[in-house]
DNA sequence: GTTTCGATTGTG
DNA sequence: ACAATCGAAACC
């Protein structure tokens, strides 16, 4: 079954993170190979105004992708195992960039399973490691136009609108600047990673 | 040059 | 609650 869906544009990543971050909520990840998932979670990181984000300190190897064009792929290394993916936001604002945290399965889910190697779909992509463990993303697709159809991962709006009330909580697992509310997510959605918080009232 | 620590996850 | 695991950042 074919689904209709439209490539975001550059110009959709070129404002603040700030605003990119919940505006990607029910936006579709998607790899050339047929794996795709509902964005459920995200976060927003503010380059030298955020002192939680890798570009505050300013541009370094490892984080360059973050100061080049909104609407690229920046995917960084941690702990030692994991990778993660932010999409590059506002260019006038150096370094800043939305981290997604969690993704609702969509298609390819064998693959998926295949490379997490685990069953459980609620396990499949919930979560910024396991996401990018799901999609095959690794360090090869940094810095990779997540706006050019031919790039191996993409997002995609396939006519589902972010919530009109996101769930909004500070950012997981940051030290640095740990009082911003910079999380977004799907409310009550069960792919939504991370320690339950209390809902909005 | 050496040490510290992480935008996490899985297991105990 | 805590180990896994390694490269980049921080420090000297």
């Amino acid at each position: 079954m074919k689904i209709r869906a439209n490539l975001m544009t550059r110009g959709f990543y070129q404002r603040s993170p700030l605003e990119v971050a919940p505006a990607l909520l029910n936006k579709v990840m998607a790899t050339a190979d047929g794996r795709s998932g509902r964005i459920v979670e995200v976060e927003a990181y503010c380059g030298a105004l955020d002192a939680a984000a890798h570009s505050y300190r300013g541009r370094t190897a490892r984080n360059a992708t973050m100061f080049g064009p909104p609407g690229h792929m920046y995917v960084y290394f941690t702990y030692g195992m994991h990778w993660c993916a932010n999409a590059v936001a506002w260019e006038t604002e150096p370094g800043s960039g939305v981290l997604i945290r969690a993704l609702q399965p969509l298609t390819g889910l064998d693959e998926m399973r295949s490379a997490r190697g685990i069953q459980a779909d609620r396990l499949l992509s919930s979560g910024p490691a396991r996401l990018c463990q799901a999609l095959g993303i690794t360090g090869k697709e940094d810095s990779l136009d997540l706006t050019d159809r031919q790039s191996r991962v993409t997002i995609l709006d396939d006519g589902v609108s972010p919530p009109a009330q996101p769930g909004n909580s500070p950012r997981i697992g940051i030290a640095k600047d740990a009082a911003h509310p910079w999380r977004w997510y799907v409310a009550g959605n069960p792919y939504v990673s991370g320690p339950k918080r209390a809902l909005q009232p």
